[in-house]
DNA sequence: AGCTGGCAAACA
DNA sequence: TGTTTG
DNA sequence: ACAGCT
């Protein structure tokens, strides 16, 4: 699911450390300034002329053509729209309330003070409606929304909803795997081998929310944040999703992959159909379906799905690793129905549940030790891995295991560097897997380092899968990459026994950053 | 109405 | 080639 | 079977 949210800034005094020199050495440009002459070089503006004069319209409508993207004549393409009108009752003549909901809607002096000052302003000193207050700030052009949204308190995240910095190999030592190592800003000193451009960069670079909206066509340019106003609904629409990938019906899950993106950008609680009717992505079929879900809080096909014993069934054989949505219907074909099923159609002996790893290699070449056919060794592990990769991994775990990594990988390969990425770097309080990436200054170095590193691992006895063989290793371009169980080592305080998946990517120097923001999964 | 929808690598 | 994976 | 495009 390639969905990302782009990290929220923080401001700048929040305990980041300035010591970092980085950014000023940082190759790459920043965005610095937007070279657009126009204050608002995006928003589209929409203006209640009730209450307004001839005069002060002629106005608003030249400063919106120098300030603004432009004027739009219908209401539900704008994004601020301009009022004098201050009565909910009387503003409903002008503006339906769904929609209005969906704007920012402030008076005009906000346009006439942003064109005074040359900069955006703050929406809040400008509601035009109490009642739109928490909507017209949220949906403010000139915040980072989010701090926007408690303008009042300080602002506090916690801590763990954040990504944490990459972790460079050269404090190898000093960190035992202590146990909760929140980014620590001061008593790290800056690794004088690692190059800037390869650290992360702090404080880190703003996002500029102007450039993103929810209606956008392109996904890459719809935030969403982790749970969205309209889980539920979107849940609904999952299930059917699921459903649909797993008959094998491509086209339509791709559908409802799309749908649910859009409506989990869409930023506020849907409580009628027009306020999305015009999203794209969200055709006949699926306003309908939301339509369902707005009058009865349930979508009567995805329950049906999701209780049937054949949807039940291929999504456990699908759990599986190495069964997906093909052979998890053969399976279903055959008559098979639980995991119990698997078990004994594979041939997994319970009676002695450690021989399998170790005793895999001798086995491989003859296939029909299973008890039907099919001698699918594969499979046979993924049963066995089954339960323990079915557990969550909390972030704290995620940490440790880059730490372990990282330590043996610098006893290996000096100044290396690392980036956890994944659901983990999305702000997933728990991961399924692990995936990291790392590289190298020196391009030459990191070269063959994914083996080298997994070699190491598997000597350690911290990755014990498949042998020799991690799940897979491969190259592309200039990323290498091993797919591989791994297990923390006892004396680590996180040691729980359970295997994790974990994924190793190597990426060349100059490609690092691009493979960190470009993994997703 | 008819076509398109992401992709590459690994395995059997 | 078809299936699965990230 | 779902939406967008031509």
């Amino acid at each position: 699911m390639p969905f990302k949210r782009p990290a929220i800034s923080h401001e700048t005094s929040s305990g980041c450390s300035s010591r970092h020199s980085s950014t000023s050495e940082v190759p790459s440009k920043r965005p610095k300034t937007n070279i657009s002459a126009k204050i608002y070089p995006h928003v589209k503006l929409y203006i209640v002329q009730a209450k307004l004069d001839g005069p002060t319209i002629a106005e608003l409508f030249s400063l919106a053509e120098r300030t603004c993207a432009g004027l739009v004549s219908d209401v539900e393409d704008a994004d601020v729209v301009l009022t004098s009108v201050t009565m909910r009752r009387r503003f409903e003549r002008h503006v339906p309330w769904d929609v209005a909901k969906t704007k920012a809607i402030v008076t005009p002096s906000w346009l006439r003070d942003s064109a005074e000052e040359g900069k955006p302003l703050p929406c809040e000193p400008y509601v035009a409606l109490q009642d739109l207050r928490d909507e017209t700030l949220a949906n403010c052009p000139a915040c980072d929304k989010y701090p926007c949204d408690c303008e009042d308190t300080d602002c506090e995240y916690p801590a763990q909803a954040y990504p944490s910095p990459p972790t460079s190999s050269t404090s190898p030592t000093e960190r035992i795997s202590s146990s909760s190592d929140t980014p620590n800003p001061d008593d790290d000193t800056p690794a004088p081998d690692i190059p800037a451009y390869l650290l992360a960069p702090s404080p880190p670079l703003p996002t500029d929310f102007m450039r993103l909206s929810h209606t956008s066509r392109y996904a890459c340019q719809r935030a969403h944040p982790l749970t969205c106003p309209n889980q539920k609904l979107a849940l609904e629409l999952d299930i059917i999703k699921k459903g649909r990938a797993l008959e094998g019906e491509d086209r339509s899950a791709l559908s409802y992959s799309r749908a649910i993106s859009v409506i989990k950008s869409y930023p506020h609680l849907i409580t009628s159909r027009r306020q999305v009717e015009k999203l794209p992505y969200l055709g006949t079929k699926i306003l309908g379906l939301v339509e369902e879900f707005l009058d009865t809080g349930r979508i009567a096909e995805a329950r049906g799905i999701a209780s049937s014993e054949r949807f039940e069934a291929l999504t456990i054989f699908s759990s599986v690793y190495g069964i997906g949505p093909s052979t998890a219907r053969r399976l279903f074909a055959l008559g098979l129905r639980t995991l119990e099923d698997l078990e004994v159609y594979y041939g997994v002996e319970k009676d002695e549940p450690e021989s399998q790893l170790v005793e895999l290699e001798h086995k491989e070449n003859f296939g029909s030790d299973a008890k039907v056919g099919l001698g699918e060794t594969w499979v046979k592990i993924a049963l066995g891995l089954r339960e323990d990769l079915a557990i969550k991994i909390p972030r704290d775990e995620v940490e440790e295991m880059n730490q372990v990594v990282m330590r043996e990988l610098n006893a290996l390969e000096p100044g290396c560097t690392s980036t956890i990425v994944g659901g983990y770097r999305r702000g997933k309080p728990e991961s399924n897997d692990v995936d990291i990436v790392f590289t190298h200054p020196d391009t030459q170095k990191v070269k063959g380092l994914c083996k080298r590193l997994v070699n190491r691992l598997y000597e350690r006895d911290l990755s014990n899968f498949h042998g020799h063989n991690p799940l897979r290793t491969t190259h592309w371009d200039s990323l290498e990459k091993a797919l591989t169980v791994f297990i923390l080592p006892q004396s680590s305080p996180f040691y729980t026994g359970r295997r994790r998946r974990l994924d190793l990517i190597f990426a060349q120097p100059e490609v690092y950053w691009c493979a960190v923001i470009g993994w997703w999964v």
